[in-house]
DNA sequence: CGGCATCCCCCAGGATACTG
DNA sequence: CAGTATCCTGGGGGATGCCG
């Protein structure tokens, strides 16, 4: 028993490849309620109806699901106290940190483009609203 | 006319309430497909079939429909060939290209992380899967 | 308070097929 | 080759209720 390194082949770190690990875990994570959750979480330590709150908008059953598979990913640490109204605090654990790092450039990104965004969408969709599709004789009955 | 800037009011631009503009876009880019695929154009230009090919995986279906998404977004540029055999292609945006930066640290922090993951994985399915809910008797019948 | 289970609904998303 | 439309199923995700 030598505490080997899993002999892993190298398509299994390419998030490119449908069935490589990476993929599985890069999936798992890129979804908004997961992200959400770690970008919140940052330095402090939360108890559940914290993060609830500080994440608004997600469902109780949500917060549960996407916390156990940040726990279970060791993204998130969980800790619980044996008190009489149950006290459960989370952190993020250093891998939930340095990916808190990568979702902190997204937010950043979303305000950065956020105008820009706006704008975008309005001109495609007065571009593609009406004046698509047009029958055969134009705007003339 | 004055080309003025939207008056946006500041929570607008807060990811965390659940009803601002930056959570929609944030939803809406916070997605597997729609990060893969700004991952794999990378600096390139690539054609509809090569991004399918790129982004292994994704069915025909949600490839175009997320790639108007990102059009519509301002974040892919979209040109039309007028060739018989139709060809079109797709590149990021400058705001893509931005997007694409942090794509890239969640791609890295996956291949950084992977081994940690997976090991945390098992440790907390082991803990979870039997020795969890001691009927009375333990492993006694 | 925090967790889990249950019910249920709706839509993301796959498969297939037709146009230009 | 690229896009749109249709059909259909799985599971995301909300609401509620009961335990520790």
């Amino acid at each position: 028993m030598v505490t080997k390194q899993v002999r892993r082949a190298p398509e299994d770190k390419d998030v490119t490849r449908a069935d490589s690990l990476a993929r599985e875990i890069f999936s798992g994570v890129a979804n908004k309620w997961a992200l959400l959750i770690i970008n919140v979480l940052g330095e402090q330590t939360l108890r559940f109806t914290e993060v609830r709150t500080a994440v608004d908008g997600i469902s109780h059953k949500m917060l549960t699901q996407t916390l156990r598979g940040l726990e279970r990913d060791g993204l998130v640490h969980r800790t619980v106290y044996a008190e009489v109204p149950p006290r459960v605090d989370y952190r993020l654990t250093e891998a939930g940190g340095a990916l808190r790092d990568t979702v902190n450039g997204m937010c950043a990104w979303t305000r950065r483009y956020l105008d820009e965004i706006e704008a975008a969408r309005r001109r495609f969709d007065a571009q593609h609203n009406d004046a698509a599709h047009p029958p055969h004789t134009g705007t003339k009955d």
